[in-house]
DNA sequence: CTTGCAACCGGAGGCAACCTCCGTATAGTA
DNA sequence: TACTATACGGAGGTTGCCTCCGGTTGCAAG
């Protein structure tokens, strides 16, 4: 019932260091090569074997979200600071922009993060939860100034900046990001 | 320069023959499991040896591509018919409609065939611009009535409905499709 | 410092899917 | 019928995911 199947509790030194060490390969692969990195790889540039790595992040999945975690934290905290910006509209304009930013740049790693189907409890559902949460507070304070339609709910807003991500992803040219952007900003206006 | 790969000239019986019988089994496929088929299991439910599918489909993307072909002309024909109703504006919902209709039921098929970079003169590069001119007309019509902002532009219509199928694709609950939709449409209004 | 063992390391190897190569078979023609 | 361009098909090379288990080592107790 509580086999998270990775400890996170005392460690010996060199399995936290490892951890560490992996971590932090796998975050510049994926801010380079997306969500197709191979694991191999990083353990290599990690400087361990592949078993290392492995039973560190018995998943592939579970390491894309662990590279995924601080970025979830970083965007509660972004929403966190725009919720005292002056422009309600604004600052949740600015956030959407963030989710897409952070989405490209380490590409459609939020693919395979926000729509798996997370177990209750984990860590990493924890901080998407709370990352959506706090967006939640951004929308609503629009939608209390009169700004955003009150019937638009943050799960949608937030998997439209996913979309448009994806559909971005692969294509050669990058020019329709704004205009899809737009519209979906002018979709949720009053 | 025109060494296509596939050749459609005249062709021994046999070869047309499996050529026709390989495609089935795909587009079977692909309604089933979306694009991550394994051509493998197609070959063998097709009755043929997996050197033979790549002799006719010299890439895992031009199978798809073969099978997503009828689905572009599909969506040409609709888009022609769709010119002639009554309610400009309803008959560019129906067919963006369809567009995610077609594109969440073949699963993200159109993901590995519209944002490839087509080149030129492709079967599939032709049929998807005059799908895309075909839907340009619906939008035209509808801005020129007056009921969609000037500005927006097909292109971007259609990969945001992309986005939309794919990144609920994987997702458990498909409830948020509709939500998504009406935002872009609200956001292509006048 | 030494010892003992639980925790940890690492890579060989199994598995699955993609794709290629080439010896064999055959449709179509003279 | 005989000949050959065309096509067939599967063995096997390659890559990437993941597991298993013999060897190693941190560290705490004596």
């Amino acid at each position: 019932m509580s086999k998270t199947g990775v400890r996170k509790g005392p460690r010996r030194a060199d399995a936290q260091h490892n951890h560490e060490v992996i971590l932090a390969a796998a975050r510049a692969a994926v801010a380079v090569r997306g969500d197709d990195i191979v694991l191999e790889d990083i353990a290599r540039s990690a400087g361990v074997g592949i078993g290392t790595l492995y039973r560190h992040f018995p998943t592939r999945q579970e390491l894309l979200e662990a590279t995924f975690l601080d970025e979830a934290l970083e965007l509660r905290q972004r929403a966190e600071e725009l919720k005292t910006a002056p422009a309600a509209l604004g600052a949740l304009i600015d956030w959407l922009r963030l989710q897409m930013d952070f989405g490209a740049h380490g590409r459609s790693m939020g693919a395979a993060v926000m729509n798996a189907k997370h177990t209750e409890g984990t860590e990493i559902q924890i901080a998407c939860v709370s990352m959506r949460d706090a967006g939640a507070v951004l929308l609503r304070r629009a939608q209390d100034a009169g700004e955003v339609r009150p019937d638009v709910e943050i799960a949608s807003l937030l998997r439209l900046m996913h979309g448009i991500v994806m559909a971005n992803e692969h294509a050669p040219d990058q020019s329709l990001v704004n205009p899809m952007f737009d519209v979906v900003i002018a979709g949720i206006r009053t």
